[in-house]
DNA sequence: GCTCATAGGTGACTAAAGCATATAAAGGAG
DNA sequence: CTCCTTTATATGCTTTAGTCACCTATGAGC
């Protein structure tokens, strides 16, 4: 598969859940990185590290989660990270816009079961 | 507004919606683009002009949509766009992933309900 | 010493969207 | 006829989220 045009691409899929489910992660307590990417798998949305280490890079950019390194355990050391007030009211704006496109899902889904379709 | 970090960007929003919305509308009937304009603004997803025309072309190259100029009416010639069998069977797919999602999105707010918070 | 699991990260690229802007046809006001 | 508005389509530049392929490093077991 190498020709560009043409054929089915589009992976049905939207973007940009990646850091609100991190959000809600992280608001039931602080946690390193790899965990969270074993988090996420278990939640059904499988992260890739390098948009799992950079999205918390700049959620920590942003004031919504602060880091500290934990050198106590065993193997490398762990940036762990905790979710600020802000990263709270985040995380309600998100929760909010989640409950309106859960919505507008549910509209899309009965406007599809509705569609008349060529059954003769 | 010109420092770039702190603060809460981040408008919540998920992005890759615009192109099942515009097969689900597709769906119901041949549409040229200033229609569908108007059509996913009434839907409550109002869509930059840009970002509708040229989806409607990738996804014509793609055997998604074809189009046809209709010059019959006032003002300037339309492009009447209809979906193709793969069409459909695009938006099945995105109905499908939808019901995910629409799932994903229950499970997140029930567990963002069921937090425990600071209340004392 | 070597490999493996854990842990964090970068660089190059693509896709979808945001924002500004251009073009053009027809109709109405003056 | 010229100007303005509405209808209609389209391009260019930038940002953002994600993919893919890597790279570094610690500590444990063999």
């Amino acid at each position: 598969m190498s020709h560009k045009h043409h054929g089915h691409r589009h992976p049905p899929r939207v973007r940009g859940l990646v850091l609100p489910w991190l959000l809600l992660a992280l608001a039931r307590g602080p946690t390193h990185g790899y965990q969270l990417l074993e988090q996420l798998v278990d939640a059904g949305l499988p992260v890739d590290p390098g948009i799992l280490y950079r999205t918390l890079r700049t959620l920590e950019e942003e004031g919504t989660v602060v880091s500290a390194w934990d050198t106590e355990g065993t193997g490398p050391a762990r940036r762990v990270y905790r979710l600020t007030d802000q990263g709270w009211e985040l995380l309600a704006t998100w929760a909010r816009y989640f409950e309106d496109l859960r919505e507008k899902l549910g509209e899309f889904l009965r406007a599809y079961r509705e569609l008349p379709r060529d059954t003769g």
